[in-house]
DNA sequence: AACTATTTATAAGA
DNA sequence: TTCTTATAAATAGTT
């Protein structure tokens, strides 16, 4: 857009560079904000300038950038589960073949009981490479397990920090606690 | 753009929504990107459609999105403690003020020895924002040491792993050690 | 998916 | 930075 060429690449002249930034940077959080309230769409936008000055968009449906991010890991990590399990399927698959035509092939090169080696360790190996794959499956089921249970927890932790708070405004503020954050000081007014 | 009207509020009927979200959701990337390229910025973005369904980028220039977000979080730390500081900053200011007035003041309604107990009491309270400030700017520096902890023994562990298997492989597989990632099992094909 | 009439974004210039 | 304006790009509605 604009007056003439396009051609994305990096600016050189720095004080061009920056003013490109302030323009491009007002429209991509305007359209980040306009995709997220058109589509229900939960979205993350975070960027550093060359500077190192931080701006951020989170879309409001979406309670904190940790919670996105978690969601984010949790896809990623069943998603490369899925395709090693593929590949490690497609590798079974292989193996299976080239263990029947090993086998039915007339192979000058090899002797019987040689070939029957080969057989057995080629077997050994597929047994190998399911058993891997299982254990990937274990693992996967392993780590979506421990991520509902650091949920749960974490309720657990936030229901018992507010019922002792609860309980400790109610003797009278004993004094002992420190401020757990931010500013509501207990200033011994008494 | 487009023919006709604006409005951004969420669409409601779903095969419009869809199609707008597939259009916007191409131009943001598109625009993300020329960002990041025109004006060397590193930048995140991450989106879950309403069908769950994952979509992100992430400038070339940054290692991971882990990498992206641990700054984010150091960065929004600081300015949160800089931000609670200045507002125990400006406390202990008012408290000052308002501890050299009531001592100045002809209050009638209080007797000097009243005076006398609330003004040591305000100088108390002053006491006690500062020291809270003080643990504060305590708290962010161990915040900022284990971060950096965190990185030495991420990087000592990796050393560690690498190491060892090296030397298990230089043994020729002793057949206990489990692959650790992907496909690159030992097929004992001895 | 493709096609346009329009609206928006923005490169240059001030 | 900030505003203006000529022009390139994005996209809403339509096919």
């Amino acid at each position: 857009m604009g007056r003439g060429r396009s051609e994305i690449k990096r600016i050189e002249n720095p004080t061009q560079r920056q003013s490109t930034f302030y323009k491009r940077r007002d429209g991509l959080f305007k359209k980040a904000r306009e995709l997220s309230v058109l589509c229900d769409v939960d979205l993350l936008l975070l960027l550093f300038s060359t500077s190192g000055k931080l701006y951020h968009y989170l879309s409001p449906t979406v309670p904190s950038v940790k919670d996105l991010v978690e969601r984010y890991e949790a896809t990623t990590h069943t998603k490369e589960r899925r395709a090693e399990l593929e590949k490690a399927e497609q590798m079974c698959e292989l193996m299976e073949k080239e263990l029947r035509v090993m086998t039915v092939d007339d192979g000058e090169q090899y002797t019987v009981p040689s070939l029957e080696l080969l057989e057995h360790s080629l077997e050994a190996a597929v047994r190998k490479v399911r058993s891997e794959k299982d254990r990937k499956i274990g693992g996967e089921i392993n780590y979506l397990e421990n991520i509902i249970r650091g949920r749960h927890e974490e309720r657990y932790g936030l229901c018992n920090k507010l019922a002792h708070s609860q309980a400790s405004n109610n003797e009278g503020g004993g004094g002992s606690t420190p401020p757990s954050s931010g500013l509501e000081l207990k200033l011994g007014l008494n």
